[in-house]
DNA sequence: CTCCAAAGATGTAGTGACTACAAGATTGGA
DNA sequence: TCCAATCTTGTAGTCACTACATCTTTGGAG
């Protein structure tokens, strides 16, 4: 019952915000919609706009959240299980989900506005941190045999495979592939991932009894 | 011959504005100083700065130059030498010049005005992807049997090593250590550096005869 | 139903980085 | 000596974002 009118009246004002803003960006360019055009395009005042999003970036990265997705799938994990493993399933299913048909245009177009634009890729970068800070502190939290430099670097190493990943499937999915070539730029993407995680495995450090010093 | 007064005097005036403005910067925060204050304290006009520098994180940054350095390394090692040892012993160099003492009270003040402003830590993300991106390139151009999926997660592996050690130091380098607590924080420093760079090289992609994958 | 207080939405005025551009000052060289 | 290139400056403006006062809506108490 706590959400009465009011609240939801504000949730709506916020998603209209964020939607009139997320096409205007995908159909202009982030560079070149300015927070007012968004305010008047949502028939709200420039401040209304600012209530609901401290940035003008949180109108872009609104509702994706894909920054908490890999601690929190650590934190879940079946007891025992290899972080890299959990990561890598993790890593798999949301990036399947994103080349669902269906879902794969929007995400390309959603990708091609963000390399777009400095701003956004600065963005992405900062996010990108902060993920991999809850990673450490989730590696950390699941294994107390870790040491802090240990997991901060294994963080690092998944975030760095998933930069490089994501930049794979940009190159391997260009915009005017046939149905065809995106079958293969699949098969092909599925290989990079397993070959990637194969070599953070093997940078994986050892918690327990096993030592890499000779 | 080809630098005349007017070169000189132009280079004189960048120099003055990078000085003034670190200057600034370092007693007062990076975002407590606005541009204009820089521009008055160097008697300048604010085009003078802007002509100079792109944006304000450019005052800051000016001069340091550190990205370059890796991917120099890479191409200037010699024959054969694997890249991982390359970068270790860069990274060592720099990081032993560094914590030398005369440079290293001023290090410490230039590593605190950077992580307490959001918009350097920011330019740093930035300055970091583009050292992986010169490091990849160059380890590509020393090894073309490597695939450009494999040089970019390297590249990204030393960028995470490199960044990981970054924050180790500044962990064991408190402002209000003294000069037995350092040395000792030197070493174990020295040890970190062997413990990361050690891991990478275990994730390091086979080249040419061995293959990872089993 | 009435009225009040909280909370959301709005408008105004401002700051600060940065750009475009025109005009002034300096300098190298003919 | 004088011109043209180049460096510097000043003006005006854009845009993200903040502070703050005011207006409007809503939920609830009487």
């Amino acid at each position: 019952m706590e959400i009465g009118r009011r609240e939801r009246k504000k949730q709506q004002t916020r998603q209209l915000i964020s939607d009139v803003a997320t096409r205007l960006f995908l159909e202009r360019g982030f560079d070149a919609v300015t927070v007012a055009e968004v305010a008047k395009a949502a028939d709200v005042a420039v401040q209304t706009v600012f209530n609901h999003f401290p940035t003008k970036e949180d109108l872009f990265f609104d509702e994706t959240g894909w920054w908490a997705g890999p601690a929190q799938a650590i934190r879940e994990a079946p007891a025992g299980q290899d972080p890299i493993t959990t990561l890598e399933e993790q890593y798999l299913t949301v990036v399947r989900g994103r080349l669902a048909s269906g879902h794969l245009a929007t995400w390309r177009e959603f990708s091609r506005t963000m390399t777009e634009s400095q701003a956004l890729l600065a963005r992405r970068r900062q996010i990108a941190e902060e993920m991999e800070q809850t990673i450490a502190a989730a590696l950390l939290e699941r294994d107390p045999g870790l040491t802090s430099l240990r997991a901060r670097f294994a963080a690092a190493q998944f975030a760095a495979a998933q930069k490089v990943l994501e930049d794979e499937l940009a190159r391997l999915m260009p915009a005017d592939a046939t149905e065809e070539e995106l079958t293969q730029a699949n098969a092909e993407l599925e290989r990079a991932t397993a070959e990637v995680f194969d070599l953070v495995r093997r940078g994986w450090p050892a918690t327990h009894g096993e030592d890499s010093r000779g």
